[in-house]
DNA sequence: GGCTCGATACTCGGATAGAGTCTGTCCGAGTTGCGTAGG
DNA sequence: CCTACGCAACTCGGACAGACTCTATCCGAGTATCGAGCC
């Protein structure tokens, strides 16, 4: 139960365009993170498919940040490479704890869902509640 | 980024040994939940070492809840399957951002690791207010 | 009758696969900008 | 001078490989209970 690597990354992309608001190709990423390129390339795309970022192609082309760095959340970032999918599963197992009652066992699986769903909402409430800039903000600050 | 199917095994486990209020062999659990044997064992065995259950060798053994269910919360379950580890893993990425100054590096990954504790624990906080006593009942509720 | 030994049933603990996901790599296709050559 | 072509740089998109975790299986070792046999 843990968040993919990635995520790390993509902070740290967005950080990095944020930092010089400009346009970086895939490869002045790659230089300024020491991260490998093929993978980085990953990163970005699910960046672009999300519309956090912003792709040019061709020459001069490069990543640009789609939006202000206020408006760009950790949940839409956790969002945009883990896929927002839920933790938790359920196989309805709970339907053979409670074999005699069928509408007890339906609502076993429900209930467990909900209390499930209710922690995943109260994590990504807290994501939701950060922003980029807050961020880099709290950084910039540490420094002067 | 999700729980592990085995958590969800490991409640029902939980509901069967409550509801019967006996011991149950691993055979016994196999044969109502139609769960393999062999991974169910496993599962039993983390629930073991966690102290959610206990378990007797030899003839007329089994296992047995080490606690009423009143005092297992989800949290607990979550902890003994998946070994409560944290949601994020900063590899100090961010200093790559920021290598001009080291102190701001270090706190940039800081940060983000502890916005990113703060929503696990926000999730946490929640799993750990769900007593399985709590589930159990509301499921027993809604047959009547 | 009491003690001991062995059989039985069960858990314990680890070794071992198979499947799926995450991380990372590579290559061909498509697109844009610029420079150059031809009219 | 203007247009058209071609080259170069870059992204796009997917195919592919390696590593790791999760799921699942199997087997030998240890242990408690019970019963039978022996003193």
């Amino acid at each position: 139960m843990k968040y993919s690597e990635a995520v790390e990354k993509a902070c740290c992309i967005l950080a990095l365009l944020a930092k010089y608001s400009g346009v970086f190709t895939n490869d002045a990423l790659h230089q300024k993170l020491q991260t490998s390129p093929s993978y980085l390339r990953k990163i970005t795309r699910k960046l672009v498919i999300h519309q956090l970022i912003s792709s040019a192609q061709g020459a001069n082309g490069g990543f640009e940040l789609a939006r202000p760095m206020s408006k760009i959340t950790l949940y839409d970032v956790v969002d945009a490479i883990d896929g927002h999918q839920a933790y938790f599963h359920p196989s309805g197992l709970m339907e053979k704890v409670f074999p005699d009652q069928t509408k007890k066992a339906q609502l076993g699986s429900t209930l467990l869902l909900q209390d499930f769903q209710a922690a995943q909402a109260a994590a990504e409430k807290y994501l939701k509640g950060v922003t980029m800039a807050q961020l880099i903000h709290k950084i910039q600050g540490v420094g002067k």
